[in-house]
DNA sequence: TCCGACTTAGGTATAAGTCCCTAAATCGTC
DNA sequence: GACGATTTAGGGACTTATACCTAAGTCGGA
C-alpha cells in the first residue's frame, strides 16, 4: 500500500524542511503544493493520503481547504501553522482536522500524528469501500427491481408488493430473483445487509 | 421538553454571572456545580443537557470531565475557559467538546452555541433512543432465541440453523415465532432492522 | 411445592418463496 | 434492423415458513 503525504504550504522553506523530515521514512510518497488553490485543483484526482496543511496562505486558506474536503474520507488533515490561536484551532477541529499544531513542531510528535492519521485513514477507507461496494451493486438494479427491493426492505410479501406495483406476483418473483443475482446474494438477509450498507434504510 | 444546562465552574462569580445570563431564557433549567468532581459524582443520574465546563479547576479538570462523559450522548459540552491556549483547545475538541470559548465570552455567541448544542443533543438522544429500544427488545430473547436470530442474520434457513444447533427444525420454528413476537415484528426484515440497530451486525 | 419461563418436539394445514421451463412487447444501441 | 436489457406473465414442482393444535422435562423463584 502506498502511503501518501500531501504538503500544502506557501513557504518554500517549510515545504523543504517537511520534505526532509518525512524522507526519513522511506515508505512515504510525498507531494508538495505551494498553495491551497493548487491543492484544491487536483484534489479530486488524488489518491487517499494525509494532508499537512498550513493555515495562513494567500488564496484559499487552510480552513477553505478543510471545508472543501470535509466529508471526503480519502483525506485526513493535520493543520500546521505559525500564528495560531484558540479560535482558529477550534475552527479547524470543527472542520474535521485530526490535529492543529503550532510551529515549531517537534519531529517525533509529528511522526506520531502521522501514524494516527494513517490509522484513521485506513478505517475510513475500509468503511467507504464497503459503502461503495454496496452502492455499486444497488446501482446495477433496474427501476422495477429497486421497487421490489424497497418492498422487501419494508417487510412486504411478494403478493403485497405485486398489488402495490400493480403487476403480477409472478413478475415480482422474477424481479426478486434478478436482484438477488445482481446483488450476488443467496438470502434475503444478505440482500438487506447490502441495502443497509448502501444507506437505503429508513432510520425512523 | 425540559432543556437543562449544567454549569461546572469553581469560580462563584462565573457561576453567578452565567446563571443570570441564562435566566433570560425562561425555558432553561439551570444546575450549578462548584467542581468537576461534584459534577462527575452525579453524572450518571442526571437528565440529558448541555454542560458549560470550565477547564482549569481543582480536582477533576474540564478535560477529565470531558473524557469521562465522552461517549455519553446524554451530554453536549461547551468549554468556557479563562487561560486558554491552542493545545488545550485541541485536546478539548478531540475529547468531544462542541466548542472551546475563551472568557470573556460574548453573550449572544454563547446563546447561539447553546442552540447548536441543544440541536445536537436532540439528534444524539433520538439516535440513542433507537439503539436503546432495539437493545431492550433483543435483551428479552432467551439464549436459544438469540442463537436462532443470529442464524437468521447470517441468512440461514430454519433447517440449517436446526442442524447447527443440533435440535429439531420444528423447535427452530418455535424459537423463530417467539422471537418475532418478542421483537414485536411481523416480518424478517423488521427483525433484522432491530438487530442492525442494536449493533448485532457483522460489518465485515 | 407449585408457577412460570425455557427448552424441546410432533402433527396438519395453509401460505409463501424458489427453481425449472417458455414467451412476448418495448426501448435504446450499434 | 438485429441484439440486449427491461418489463411483463404463465405453469408446475419443490422447498420453506407460518399458524394452529398438543405435550413434557428442567430449573429457578415465590
Amino acid at each position: 500500500m502506498t502511503r501518501t503525504v500531501y504538503i500544502v504550504d506557501d513557504d518554500d522553506a517549510v515545504r523543504a524542511s517537511l520534505h526532509t523530515l518525512l524522507s526519513i521514512r522511506n515508505d512515504l510518497l510525498i507531494r508538495s503544493y505551494r498553495s491551497g488553490d493548487a491543492f484544491l485543483q487536483e484534489v479530486n484526482d488524488l489518491d487517499p493520503g494525509i494532508v499537512l496543511l498550513d493555515f495562513h496562505m494567500p488564496g484559499a486558506t487552510g480552513l477553505d481547504v478543510l471545508t472543501t474536503m470535509n466529508k471526503d474520507p480519502k483525506f485526513v488533515a493535520i493543520v500546521l501553522t505559525g500564528q495560531g490561536n484558540v479560535g482558529l484551532a477550534v475552527q479547524a477541529m470543527k472542520a474535521g482536522a485530526l490535529d492543529f499544531v503550532e510551529k515549531p513542531y517537534e519531529a517525533d510528535v509529528l511522526m506520531q500524528l502521522l501514524d494516527t492519521a494513517f490509522a484513521r485513514l485506513e478505517q475510513g477507507s475500509e468503511a467507504a469501500a464497503r459503502v461503495n461496494a454496496a452502492e455499486a451493486k444497488i446501482a446495477k438494479l433496474s427501476p422495477r427491481e429497486t421497487d421490489v427491493l424497497k418492498g422487501l426492505i419494508e417487510g412486504r410479501s411478494n403478493k403485497i408488493i405485486a398489488y402495490e406495483l400493480d403487476i403480477s406476483p409472478r413478475t415480482v418473483e422474477i424481479y426478486r430473483a434478478n436482484l438477488m443475482e445482481k446483488l450476488e446474494v443467496r438470502s434475503l438477509s444478505e440482500a438487506l445487509r447490502i441495502a443497509f450498507a448502501a444507506g437505503l434504510f429508513p432510520n425512523s
